[in-house]
DNA sequence: ATTTCTGCAAACGATTTGCACAGGG
DNA sequence: CCCTGTGCAAATCGTTTGCAGAAAT
């Protein structure tokens, strides 16, 4: 399922983590693995739980000490969509300028690029003062389907009863 | 210092507490003016601050309750920016389209709109299957003079500690 | 009178942290 | 060996909620 060449990956933390004198261990390797073993968002539970299918031994605490370390290296995205829960996002590598557009009715998070948005973003921020580095968007709204049928095969079915 | 007239704002919130059987009290009514009578941001905590200095006798649990009546009236609106507290923006009444620019270096809150944004996150909303109804876009972005001087006009000093 | 509101304090859920031990360099 | 990483459980922090009394209609 994987995209990103697990190599890559692997090599790009350990020279990531050499760089900052983090250790290899064989809990990190689990949630590395996991993290980047599939396309789809996660949450750090979510990700805990499929961290311990690799590695039993993997804690809570370590899940969430080990995250920040992910995204300081630029190969994971932490995405505040509105919940209460933060969501992580392995596909930023391949599509480093990505935004997100979040459905209101069935909470599927949809990911699109479009180049006309990017040069907006990049007129908006200049004209107001700011450089757009580290920008992040998210478009909230509904969906067409899920408005008409009461259900979408969008999204989750579960998500959409939350 | 609020723009919008306080008649304006009483007639809207009693007309949307009649239509839903809900009543008028005192501590609701502080709420509101606290709520309305200025045009920055705030969160829950500082809406009970300045709710306090109007009615004493307002609780954390009761603003708590009140605000989302208040969203509903479609007079304020929730701000998820990223932090781990909930922001509401007052200034929804007289710009109902406008979008948010939020700071990394000094945490400064900037409103803008920009019809071009609009017709953007419509076109973009309706090619992949959604409404564009409820939409909402916030462009995080680093300031120019912080990153100059380490301190900025823009912003609030304290925030920029944070 | 009836029903909604309120304050208080306890409950909550996601995340963080202190501690003593385990394990990489 | 030394220092970082780990699991556990307790602590945080914003927000929510159960309850018994207070107030609005």
């Amino acid at each position: 399922m994987a995209q990103i060449p697990r190599e890559s990956v692997r090599e790009i933390l350990h020279a990531h983590l050499a760089g900052k004198g983090l250790r290899k261990t064989s809990q990190r390797d689990a949630i590395i693995e996991a993290a980047f073993g599939t396309n789809e968002h996660y949450t750090a539970e979510e990700l805990l739980v499929m961290a311990r299918g690799i590695d039993r031994s993997v804690s809570r605490a370590t899940v969430y000490r080990t995250l920040p370390i992910l995204v300081e290296s630029g190969l994971l995205r932490e995405l505040d969509l509105g919940g209460d829960t933060k969501i992580y996002d392995p596909n930023f590598l391949e599509h480093p300028t990505h935004n997100h557009l979040v459905c209101v009715d069935c909470k599927k998070i949809i990911e699109f690029e479009d180049p006309n948005m990017e040069l907006l973003e990049n007129c908006i921020s200049r004209r107001l003062g700011f450089s757009p580095t580290n920008k992040r968007l998210t478009i909230e709204a509904r969906c067409d389907e899920f408005q008409q049928r009461g259900t979408c095969k969008k999204g989750n079915p579960e998500a959409a009863k939350a």
